[in-house]
DNA sequence: GTCTATAAGTCGATAGAC
DNA sequence: GTCTATCGACTTATAGAC
C-alpha cells in the first residue's frame, strides 16, 4: 500500500482523483485516507491544516500543468487556422482529464481564501497573454487577437463541458475532431 | 412563516438557491428546512425519498424554464450574424441564473439516476434541433447547421464559465457584449 | 401538516502509543 | 511516520405528540 516514501503524493493524488468524481464536499477525509492507504491521523501529519490545505495543494497542481504544454501545440503552424487546429486538439486532449477537475474547481472555487482565487485568476491571465503572443504572428490587429485569445479557452471550455464531461456525446454524433475543424476554420476566415 | 399552503415550492426554491452556491453534497437537510422556515421533519413530509428526491425535482424544474425563451429571441432577424448575437444576448442574459446553477448540477449529475439523466439529454437535444431549424433559415448546407447548432451552445456555455461563474471580469476586460458580438461576426462570415 | 425529540451514523480533527 | 482510539459536532432520517 505504502507507495515508497511519498505518502504525501500519493494522498493529493487519491484527493484530486476523488474530487474529480465527488467534488470537494462530497468527499471525506476518510475516504481520502482509505484510497491512499493510511488512516486520517497520518493525513493530518503531512496536511497539518487538514482538508482545506488539501483543496490548495491540489488546486494548486492541478493548475500548474497542462497549460504550458497545450499552448506550444500550434508552434509549427503556418497560419492562424492551422494553430487553432493545433491548439484545439491539444487542448480537447488534456481536457479529458482537466475539464473534469476544472469542473469541480469552478464549484468549489469560493471555498479557497482570496489568495487561491487571485492565483486562479492570474494563471488564466497568463495563459491568455501566451495565446496573444501566439496567434500575433497571424493577426494584426492587436485588440482582435486579444479577445480570440479570450474566445479561444471559452469554446474549447464549452465544448468541454457539454460533450465530455456531460457525456453528450452518448446520444448525439459531435465529435472533438469534427468541432476543432469547426472553430479552426470560422477563427481562420477571421484573419483574412 | 408559512407561505399559503405550498411549502413545498418553498423548498424546492429554496433548495435551488441553496445548491446554486454550496452545491448538492455541501448542503444539509437542516439548512434547506431552515431557509424554508419549516423543521426536516416537515420537509419529510413533501419528500419522503428525502434529500435525493429533492435534487431530482429541482434539477428538473430548472432544466424546463429558460430554454424555449432563449431560442425565440432570435425569431425577427434577417442574417444568420444578426441571429446569433440576438440568441446571444439573450443567452448571456438568462445564464446568469442558468450558468450557476448548470455549474453544480454538471458535477451532481452522476448523483441522479440513469432516467434522469436521459432526461437531460433529451433537453440538449431539443435545443438541438430548435436552434439547427432557426439558423436553417439563413445556412442551406444541412450538415453546417447541424454542426453549428451544437457550436452556439458550446460557445456561450464556456463564457459564462469562464468570466460569469469564474467571475474573470474582475480581473480582465471582455465584456459579454464583446463576446457576443465576436462570435456573431465570425458565424456571420461563415454563412457567406 | 407540522412540530419536538432523538436514534444511528458520519464528519473533521486530536491525543497518545509505538 | 503511522497507528488506534476517541471527541464533540453535525448528518440523514424516523417516531410520536399535537
Amino acid at each position: 500500500m505504502r507507495e515508497g516514501t511519498d505518502l504525501k503524493e500519493t494522498i493529493l493524488r487519491k484527493a484530486n482523483e476523488l474530487f474529480v468524481v465527488q467534488g470537494y464536499a462530497g468527499t471525506s477525509i476518510k475516504q481520502m485516507a482509505t484510497a491512499s492507504g493510511c488512516t486520517t491521523a497520518a493525513l493530518y501529519y503531512y496536511f497539518p491544516e487538514g482538508k482545506a490545505q488539501i483543496l490548495r495543494e491540489v488546486v494548486h497542481s492541478t493548475f500548474s500543468q497542462k497549460f504550458t504544454t497545450v499552448i506550444q501545440a500550434g508552434r509549427d503552424a503556418t497560419s492562424l487556422e492551422e494553430w487553432v487546429r493545433m491548439f484545439g486538439q491539444a487542448a480537447l486532449r488534456s481536457m479529458h482529464d482537466l475539464q473534469r477537475s476544472q469542473t469541480w474547481i469552478e464549484l468549489e472555487l469560493h471555498q479557497l481564501g482570496a489568495v487561491e482565487q487571485a492565483a486562479i485568476h492570474q494563471q488564466m491571465l497568463d495563459l491568455h497573454r501566451a495565446i496573444t503572443m501566439e496567434i500575433a504572428r497571424f493577426v494584426a490587429d492587436e485588440a482582435m487577437a486579444d479577445q480570440l485569445a479570450w474566445t479561444l479557452p471559452c469554446v474549447f471550455i464549452g465544448y468541454g463541458q457539454m460533450f465530455l464531461s456531460r457525456k453528450l456525446n452518448q446520444v448525439t454524433e459531435f465529435d472533438p475532431a469534427s468541432f476543432v475543424q469547426m472553430i479552426a476554420r470560422l477563427i481562420g476566415k477571421a484573419a483574412d
